[in-house]
DNA sequence: ATACGTGCAAAATGTTTGCGGCTCA
DNA sequence: TGAGCCGCAAACATTTTGCACGTAT
């Protein structure tokens, strides 16, 4: 086995990251993540995987609109789900719902469009925040 | 009356080309457009006017995910409506779904939020590319 | 030896800030 | 004269690209 390097170490470093956070991780956490594991990795590396991995379909892109971009492992079922961001402390939850989910693909239908994805991005005070 | 320079020039100027647009405009298409018409704007006044007119809720903010941050006219009677944007030919279009308003509220009422704003971006192929 | 993943550093892009100048009150 | 808007240019943050190096084939 691979003592050293293998060929694809960051990208299954990037993954193995991913799949561990419950939610959402920006590049540079990934970074600093990786980074603090010891190993010896740079943020062009981060990004080219994830790239790669998101063309793959394996990780989605997530913009919660602070210009920072996110991404998560994609689930293998297609299943997925979207965030509620807090404005106040900065939480960020997940939702799923499938009333929207049908309600989206209605949408696109009515407009002829073959839908690839669908960003949803909820903000607001938390149920915390709002005391 | 004001021959020369009176105080809120680029807001009013920024405002107006704003609401002249039938969809979002980007910062830069924004400063090109004033420019264009011969006025001698900065970039930098562009940003300041709309990082104040969105503080006042009189316009709003839309990321498309191309990171690049668009601005739109805020309708007075909150009426507001989100985007579809084809992944082919970049065209962006938009749409209106009471349900789907209806659905995104009782999702935030579910989680106890007080939800302030919501972008949905739904993104695939138009009618048109599916060709 | 060749192919290609990788780290580092520089470039590119979009946005924000500092500053001197000018307008208006 | 004082307050605050404005354009210019520099600063910033995030992401992308160029290039040399090292490992595996």
């Amino acid at each position: 086995m691979e003592a050293t390097a293998p060929r694809w170490a960051d990208h299954v470093a990037v993954i193995a990251h991913l799949e561990a956070q419950d939610c959402c991780v920006s590049a540079q956490e990934l970074f600093d993540s990786l980074r603090g594991g010891g190993r010896k990795v740079g943020i062009a590396s981060i990004y080219r995987a994830l790239d790669q991995l998101a063309e793959l379909g394996l990780v989605h892109r997530v913009d919660l609109g602070d210009s920072v971009t996110r991404f998560e492992p994609a689930l293998p079922d297609g299943e997925h789900h979207h965030h509620l961001v807090c404005d106040d402390c900065g939480r960020v939850e997940m939702f799923d719902d499938p009333n929207l989910e049908h309600t989206l693909a209605r949408v696109a239908d009515t407009r002829g469009y073959d839908l690839a994805q669908h960003d949803v991005v909820l903000r607001g005070s938390c149920a915390d925040c709002r005391a």
